[in-house]
RNA sequence: GCCGCGGUGCUGGAAUUGGUAUACAGGGCGGACUUAAAAUCCGCUGGGCGUAUGCUCUUGUGGGUUCGAGUCCCACCCGCGGCACCA
């Protein structure tokens, strides 16, 4: 039977508005569920059929919840600050905020007409003032408390974008956001300090509900490494080598030493007039700085590299000397930005004595060189004969004694550059006076907010667009009352949101961030969803904010997002990402136009498993259609049906432990079970398809209200979750299975815990079972109960 | 190179965690209704042999464990994602 899907969708709409279906309790006696998205960056182009399969997913999670009777905040808001915008406001002459106003507007209508039950009230947006002066605010307690420092460093330059870049915004050498070549710069900085954090952020990974692969990825990225600090002498010059090292116990296989081309050492020495070899030095120094971080990488086949001439290392157990090389294989931004080589059993120094001819001595023993593994020691002189693993400690031990090393930790992490020379961010809330240095701006006079600019264009200059802007820049410094400058770098993209999720708990606080009373209750988010492309961008710098405010006493929980799902992607037909160059993006809103809300929902939860990527197929949809026509079609009546009514409860245990465990698909699947089996009756029985279309709601919402509507008044998603009696979902019939051999045979319906020698006797007098068994001895006879028999012969 | 995930009909995908492999859906084929088409409804749909009750083969490849393997173990092949000179 036909419906009319928007006549349908637009009553229900309104329905659920006026009677604040979806409104969250401030403070409730209910336990609470905080469902949460990923929320959008509301870009130019509007939803595409991609984007709802997550928040469908945290949807139908947050009608089973308020079903199940909890209290349920699942809010929506915009992290509207970013490139994006300032790009076409450059193109266009537009004010960024217009643009993005515009585009807000149209991203909610698309999610409202997916019937998406946001609790609109608690909307946030990162670039409205009242939101970001909190970014602002935590910003300068980082700075109170040492964590935002300024610094020149070398950072990663884009020329397309015209900013710097944090680590994590650098893929495979190219710009994560335009593909540009990415260039080594020094320019004037912002960092947080997210290093001092790197052992609670690994160690609190353990505990929490996040896919491994997520999970794995954070604990790379913030690589621990356990190892050694040595000192090695430079024998011509008053100066400590310093290196990591994590096998210290081959120390005595270390023939030469290597620097990266931005040591220190490099230039002190060359300044000394100690390098012999000063032209080739230099140019190889200057070849290094050239290259990009790509070509830096894509040459990584074939080591590079020129001796320190005139310089030597004093081994610090042997005291034997070794020569000093630079190459750029040495990283200047780990550890010391040094290394003793040991060839003999490291892969990358045995390379670079190949190149060039330098020794490679054995000290331990094992397999062929280059040899990682552990083993004996040899030719280590009073260390020969120890296995390598305590020979480490002991190594170790002598040289803290000599106050020539000691044992240390090194992570690859770095510090977050947190600095952008572009116009559409948070202003750093710093003002820079010539007395007193960077002074945070006072609490009382937050938010700093962007001045209007005639050209957003960024300069290129490594200043950002504001610093053009006098009347903003100047101002008076809080600390001396004397002349100041703010700062005029802003925010990286990341910043408003690496805490939204605290300000949906109290939107319209403006005396703290956020209610204490309020956060303990709603605190932490039980379910985030998004996509896996934040793995070490947004949910690790979330995380170290999160643990920021919990040091300061903002909020109680030591991690915010207590269980995480990555939804797959959607891709265009025959398997190729939807874009638009490709012309294959497929938008929610002709589907719903032409099917339904509730299809388009059904069919994104249906198509696969919730975290794999599948392609997107029209055909697939109009099969929801017909079910949900079908489902229109059942008779409803009176008459009791227990084989029904035992198919209903098995429906409700599988449909709420599917919801439970995202297995969405199936839940509909066996949804469709129960509806085939309905259609084969004359009549269904009201209290059957009543708990039917609750297991349904969650789903297909407006569908579901529609025909809840013959039998109540109130909306059927504030009806409570149907419970399942297991003696009524039970069979008293099963089949059993006949196998002879392992091989299927025959199957018998018996009634249920019948004991095997009932089963056998009854197997034994089937004509197909004996066929297999005549003149056969049986040896063994496998029986497992309401399940199988297996005579084994 | 290292780490992680995966490989099941024509397609998307199920499989109670070791017990009838291919649920559910799409597509295809045949039929009903219709002047006709669409929609809808009914039936069939992994391969081979067979009119058929049926037999047999089949979950990337090869081996193993087991009464019994898509599921566990070993080796290999292919695809996807991440990291990548991290000392």
């Amino acid at each position: 039977m036909k419906y009319d899907h928007k006549k349908l969708e637009k009553k229900w709409r309104s329905f659920w508005e006026s009677e604040e279906v979806f409104k969250t309790e401030e403070l409730s006696d209910k336990p609470k569920f905080y469902c949460l998205d990923m929320f959008p960056y509301p870009s130019g182009k509007g939803l595409h059929v991609g984007h709802p399969r997550g928040y469908v997913a945290t949807d139908v999670i947050s009608h089973f919840k308020r079903m199940k009777g909890y209290n349920v905040l699942h809010p929506m808001g915009w992290d509207a600050f970013g490139l994006p915008a300032e790009n076409y406001a450059i193109k266009t002459g537009t004010h960024p905020r217009k643009a993005v106003e515009k585009n807000i507007d149209h991203f909610k209508e698309q999610l409202d007409s997916i019937g998406l039950s946001y609790d609109w009230e608690r909307e946030i947006n990162t670039t409205d003032p009242e939101y970001f002066k909190w970014t602002q605010w935590i910003f300068v307690k980082m700075f109170k408390k040492g964590l935002a420092y300024e610094g020149t460093l070398p950072i990663n330059w884009c020329p397309s974008c015209k900013t710097g870049l944090a680590n994590e915004e650098v893929v495979d050498g190219l710009c994560e956001r335009c593909d540009s070549k990415v260039f080594k710069k020094d320019i004037r900085q912002w960092v947080l300090k997210i290093t001092k954090y790197a052992d609670r952020l690994l160690e609190d990974l353990r505990d929490l509900d996040w896919p491994d692969s997520i999970k794995q990825m954070q604990e790379n990225w913030i690589g621990r490494s356990e190892g050694a600090k040595i000192i090695f002498k430079v024998k011509e010059m008053d100066e400590n080598l310093e290196v990591f090292t994590t096998r210290p116990d081959t120390i005595f296989g270390a023939t030469f030493m290597v620097v990266a081309p931005e040591h220190d050492l490099v230039e002190k020495s060359l300044d000394q007039g100690l390098i012999e070899n000063n032209t080739e030095v230099i140019d190889y120094v200057e070849q290094s700085r050239r290259k990009s971080d790509l070509e830096r990488t894509e040459l990584s086949k074939e080591k590079t590299g020129v001796e320190l001439k005139g310089l030597s290392a004093i081994n610090p157990m042997s005291g034997e000397e070794i020569p000093i090389w630079i190459a750029d294989y040495v990283l200047g931004s780990y550890g010391y930005g040094a290394v003793m080589s040991v060839p003999a059993h490291d892969q990358r120094d045995y390379e670079m004595a190949e190149k060039y001819d330098l020794e490679i001595r054995r000290v331990i023993e094992g397999g062929e060189i280059p040899y990682t593994g552990e083993g004996k020691m040899i030719a280590s002189d009073k260390f020969n004969g120890l296995p390598s693993s305590s020979g480490r400690e002991k190594i170790v031990e002598e040289l803290e004694k000599n106050k020539l090393g000691e044992k240390t930790v090194n992570y690859k992490l770095r510090d977050w550059i947190f600095s952008r020379q572009r116009y559409w961010g948070e202003p750093i809330p710093i003002i820079h006076c010539e007395k007193c240095g960077a002074v945070p701006v006072s609490e009382d006079d937050l938010p700093v907010t962007l001045p209007d600019v005639k050209k957003y264009e960024p300069t290129g200059t490594g200043e950002s667009p504001l610093s053009g802007i006098d009347d903003w820049v100047k101002t008076i410094c809080p600390e001396c009352g004397g002349s100041g400058k703010r700062e005029t770098n802003t925010m990286p993209q990341w910043a408003g949101s690496c805490w939204y999720y605290l300000r949906y708990i109290d939107p319209k606080n403006d005396e703290t961030l956020i209610d204490p009373e309020k956060e303990s209750y709603f605190m932490p988010v039980d379910l985030y969803v998004g996509g896996a492309e934040h793995a070490v961008l947004h949910l690790l710098y979330s995380r170290f904010w999160h643990k920021f405010l919990y040091d300061i006493g903002v909020v109680s929980t030591k991690e915010p997002f207590k269980k995480l799902k990555n939804q797959g992607l959607i891709m265009g037909e025959g398997g190729i990402k939807m874009s638009k160059s490709k012309g294959n993006v497929v938008s929610p809103d002709e589907i719903i136009d032409k099917y339904g809300a509730d299809v388009l929902r059904l069919y994104e939860m249906f198509v696969g498993s919730f975290e794999d990527e599948v392609p997107w197929d029209e055909e697939g949809v109009v099969g929801m259609r017909r079910f949900l026509e079908r489902v229109n079609s059942i008779r409803i009546g009176e008459k009791e049906d227990r084989e029904l009514l035992g198919l209903l409860h098995r429906t409700i245990k599988k449909v709420t432990s599917d919801i439970e465990n995202f297995k969405f698909n199936t839940a509909i699947s066996s949804l469709m079970v129960l509806t085939n089996e309905m259609r084969e009756r004359e009549e269904v029985s009201k209290d059957i398809f009543k708990d039917f279309l609750k297991l349904l709601a969650p789903f297909a919402p407006h569908f579901t209200e529609e025909l809840w509507s013959k039998f109540e008044r109130d909306s059927i998603l504030n009806s409570s979750w149907p419970s399942y009696d297991k003696k009524v979902a039970e069979k008293n019939k099963v089949f059993i299975i006949i196998q002879v051999d392992g091989r299927f045979r025959d199957k018998v319906e018996v009634n249920k815990g019948i004991s095997e020698n009932e089963v056998v006797e009854i197997a034994e007098s089937r004509e197909r079972v004996e066929k297999w068994l005549k003149g056969k001895k049986i040896k063994k006879i496998i029986f497992v109960e309401d399940k199988l028999l297996n005579f084994v012969t």
